[in-house]
RNA sequence: GGGAGCAUAGCUCAGCUGGGAGAGCAUCUGCCUUACAAGCAGAGGGUCACAGGUUCGAGCCCUGUUGUUCCCACCA
């Protein structure tokens, strides 16, 4: 960071010298300290099968900003990383290397297929951490968890025992949704539906006592196997005779009951419905009413068992379908094919459509835990970011069911259930159980199915701190503050976290969620493997710095709305780094040859008290943005403030100054510096990595080896200078105005001209004299009262009339022309005012504040009229 | 069938509890002004989807309409 440095920003020799000097100082790590208030945030574990991909970096992005933030302010603040052990996904994996070898999971057994597995998170487990750390995140490794890890797994188990003694878990006989691909039952969460075109087939099944047909509809013939009933409305007077009477069930020939049912809606089709209780969970509930049989006619791959009939055993569903078809059609039961879109369940891990099925399953009762969690939300233990995501919250937990958590694979939680092969018996508990209690056999066995992965992501907030065991840490730490999610997993994660920690630690899990969108495309797509359009944040990162990456992350993203992802976005952001990183080149410059502290000067200019006095508001006003999770404003202030003011402003104010030398360069050096070091910690959260690279090599004795743990800027009752913001505005207004005339006007700024201004404020226009040379052109200025030149351009702003000799550039016409433009606008704005001042309503109603302000507006644009109707004249 | 979001400059989006419409990119003009051409100084460009309403005052609040995206839901 000197003189004779590139005049460029490379992020790629600094970021990760930085993020290893980070970790050795340690400073991500936190600790239970008493003297500290704690600020919590639990990282959502990404799947061990996962890189990195957007997403994450924009949800990881949130968190560390916000931690950075807290971390600064003096908290104790402890970001827990971790991984889900992601059985599907993970499984999957496994399987899928397998088939390479041709082996399957039942060749080599369980016991082997986990070692496999855990190898297999030995050597990918990490990865995305690794990723994670190059994005800049500062949480605290040294904390980190895994789901299946010992702490999780104990915590899992005796939730599992727990909420089983409390009758909360029980086991059995439900119909649930089984994916015939992944073969083992997934939740109610974990069923995507698409609207799929299908036909419906019209039916006949004809009443045993010959006395007619029942015509009836359905979109999923092949189901007509397991048929065990027929059912209409008992309002339906077309059907009151045949309730109660039976029909024979073509092709089978079993003879089924028509049973009347409410559920049958009597408007649709012909009122009349086919009923497979293992097959469809409507028909399953009528087929406990009206006690039917249930018969599943369908093995794990959706391939037809024996009990669809030699004939069709076998088949796949789909190729069942076919046959059956035909088969109707030869027999006289197809009364015709109307083509028709419903809504077809599919497995969200693979797209394969899900068969309901009747099979023996755990589930977790969660009426009597949703109760507590929906209160959590409703006295606002627990907010949500925005707002809104808490209605769907409410609906989703006001009508929920039971929670299928059994799982037909074997990588996750095995589920610690016994069963005594003797006498029946099944223990659930902690410990293995190899005796039977209650037979005093030893031939127990394990339930062979493992949980859900979010049985156990649910308890991450308090599993992570220790809980069972009652740590410093969990005291400490839990309730976490902050949770940062994406929409989409509200009710697979949040919503069971928050009923978990209700349930379990007898408190919310987290004070806020803070939701944040989606990262689409630039066309606005969803990004996915299949459409190929998903953008790596390690290339980009690799382009333009992680720095880049999360600025545009944060900008320009407000909570629980998607944004586009726009590279040139990403590059603009860079393109601000790299702005920064000038700055500081420039402030180098001008002190690595001086003795220069870090502390404002006694004596400040007013263009000093303007900056100061500027950063100072900035701090209270970040600080309010950040609070309200608006981060995204926050952001861009900070760079509105670093790009405008610092850069664009006060360095080119300070240049005639530093040039001059003496006493007041040497001021000016410090204020320079003091103001970068302070917008440096503003901006550290959102860019860590080259805010710190520029602090460490300004002039700090004595401040510490790190930016990270500097105390984020706070608003100073001492560094408020309003008057000297004044100041400023009317001698930047002065030559933005002067600027913008010789635009105009195509001079170039190697020609200079002479400025006189004529002002009331003579005061602060002699002070900012300096500046008109160097920052609009000017070969001299002279302030006065008044002036009368010959042949000038006159430019007339709030508080100053200036006049510009230009002899042979002037268009006496055009310049005419021009003023009575102005005239006109500044005219009707005070027409607008004068119409509000004389509003009786207006001035009755409106604040005292926007009533003055109106005031001095219109006298300003009465000044301004005056001083242009002048200049008119004087021309003229 | 319910519910929600979005609609603002050519493009992508901000806009806090109502008090004179903003940014980035793009376009145009002029500048290598000794930190930065990944830059500097300016300019142009908006009936804030439409129609009503509340209010002294509406991009913002209310009602409706249109378009669009998404979530939820057991119509076979």
């Amino acid at each position: 960071m000197a003189k004779e440095l590139a005049k460029s920003y490379n992020p790629k020799e600094v970021e990760d010298k930085i993020y290893d000097f980070w970790l050795k100082g340690g400073y991500f790590h936190a600790e239970v300290d008493r003297d500290k208030k704690p600020y919590t945030i639990v990282m959502p574990p990404p799947n061990i099968t996962g890189q990195l991909h957007i997403g994450h970096a924009l949800d990881n992005t949130l968190q560390d900003i916000l931690i950075r933030w807290r971390r600064m302010q003096g908290y104790s603040a402890l970001w827990l990383p971790g991984t889900d052990h992601a059985s599907i996904a993970t499984e999957a994996k496994i399987v899928e290397a397998m088939k390479a070898e041709g082996l399957t999971k039942e060749d080599i057994g369980r016991e082997k297929f986990l070692e496999r597995a855990w190898d297999w998170r030995r050597e990918y487990g990490g990865r995305i951490c690794n990723q994670l750390k190059k994005l800049g995140t500062s949480c605290d490794w040294e904390r980190e968890r895994f789901t299946m890890d010992e702490g999780c797994s104990e915590a899992v188990k005796e939730v599992f025992v727990r909420l089983y003694e409390k009758g909360l878990i029980y086991r059995g006989e439900r119909i649930i949704n089984w994916c015939p691909h992944c073969c083992t039952s997934i939740s109610d969460a974990e069923v995507e539906f698409e609207e799929q075109e299908g036909s419906f087939w019209h039916l006949r099944y004809p009443l045993t006592d010959g006395s007619g047909f029942v015509e009836l509809a359905t979109t999923r013939p092949e189901t007509l196997l397991g048929d065990t009933a027929v059912a209409v409305n008992p309002e339906d007077e077309r059907y009151k005779a045949i309730v109660g009477k039976t029909v024979t069930l073509p092709l089978v020939g079993r003879e089924i009951p028509v049973v009347a049912d409410s559920y049958v809606d009597m408007e649709f089709g012909t009122g009349v419905v086919k009923i497979t209780p293992a097959h469809d969970p409507n028909d399953f509930e009528v087929g406990l009413r009206h006690n039917l049989p249930i018969i599943n006619v369908m093995d794990d791959t959706a391939h037809m068992n024996e009990a669809a009939g030699e004939k069709y055993q076998g088949m796949d569903r789909y190729e069942c379908r076919k046959a059956i078809v035909k088969d109707l059609e030869e027999g006289g039961f197809l009364v015709k094919i109307e083509p028709h879109s419903h809504n077809v369940g599919t497995c969200y891990r693979c797209g394969t459509t899900v068969e309901p099925r009747v099979s023996m399953q755990w589930f977790v009762k969660m009426e009597p835990l949703a109760g507590p969690a929906i209160d959590c939300v409703k006295s606002g233990k627990t907010k949500f970011v925005p707002e809104r995501f808490e209605k769907v919250y409410f609906h989703w937990m006001e009508n929920i069911r039971d929670w299928c958590i059994s799982r037909q694979l074997w990588w996750g939680h095995r589920i610690p259930a016994y069963y005594c092969a003797d006498c029946g018996e099944m223990v659930v508990s902690k410990e293995d159980v190899t005796v039977c209690p209650k037979c005093g056999k030893s031939h127990m066995t394990q339930d062979p199915d493992t949980l859900d992965t979010w049985f156990s992501s649910a308890l991450w907030p308090f599993s992570t701190l220790g809980w069972p065991e009652k740590t410093e840490e969990l005291e400490y730490f839990y309730p976490t503050n902050t949770l940062v999610t994406g929409y989409d997993i509200i009710f697979f994660w949040v919503a069971r976290m928050i009923f978990s920690g209700c349930e379990h630690m007898n408190a919310q899990p987290f004070d806020t969620v803070f939701i944040h969108g989606i990262i689409r495309d630039a066309l606005g797509r969803k990004m996915s493997k299949s459409l190929g359009n998903g953008v790596d944040p390690l290339e980009l990162i690799d382009k333009y710095g992680a720095d880049a990456l999360r600025f545009f992350l944060a900008t320009g993203n407000s909570p629980g709305n998607d944004m586009r992802f726009s590279e040139e976005r990403v590059e603009s952001c860079r393109n601000f780094a790299n702005k920064l990183y000038n700055a500081s080149r420039f402030v180098h410059m001008n002190i690595d040859d001086f003795e220069v502290e870090c502390k404002l000067p006694e004596a400040l200019t007013t263009e000093d008290k303007w900056i100061v006095s500027s950063v100072n508001t900035l701090a209270k006003e970040i600080t309010d943005n950040l609070e309200k999770f608006e981060l995204g404003i926050a952001v861009s202030k900070v760079y509105d403030f670093i790009w405008s003011c610092y850069c664009d402003w006060y360095i080119e104010l300070a240049k005639p100054r530093l040039q001059a030398g003496g006493e007041d360069a040497k001021n000016a050096r410090c204020v320079l510096v003091w103001v970068l070091e302070r917008m440096l910690r503003l901006l550290h959260p959102f860019m860590p990595f080259i805010t710190e690279e520029i602090w460490q090599t300004l002039p700090l004795e004595g401040m510490g080896e790190t930016i990270m743990t500097q105390k984020f800027p706070e608003f100073e009752e001492s560094l408020n200078f309003p008057e000297a913001e004044a100041e400023m505005a009317k001698i930047m207004e002065a030559i933005t105005a002067i600027r913008t005339r010789r635009n105009e006007m195509n001079i170039p700024p190697s020609k200079k001209a002479k400025v006189y201004i004529a002002t009331k404020c003579s005061a602060t226009f002699e002070e900012g004299k300096k500046f008109f040379e160097k920052l609009a052109s000017a070969s001299a200025v002279e302030i006065g009262e008044s002036f009368e030149v010959e042949g000038a351009v006159t430019i007339v702003t709030g508080d100053a009339k200036i006049y510009i000799p230009m002899n042979e550039l002037v268009d006496k016409e055009a310049e005419l022309k021009r003023l009575n433009k102005e005239l006109q606008q500044v005219e009707k704005m005070l027409a607008q005012d004068e119409g509000k001042l004389n509003n009786e309503g207006f001035m009755a109603k409106a604040p005292a504040q926007v009533v003055e302000k109106i005031r001095m507006q219109a006298e300003k644009e009465r000044e301004k009229i005056a001083l242009i109707k002048n200049a008119i004249e004087a021309l003229g």
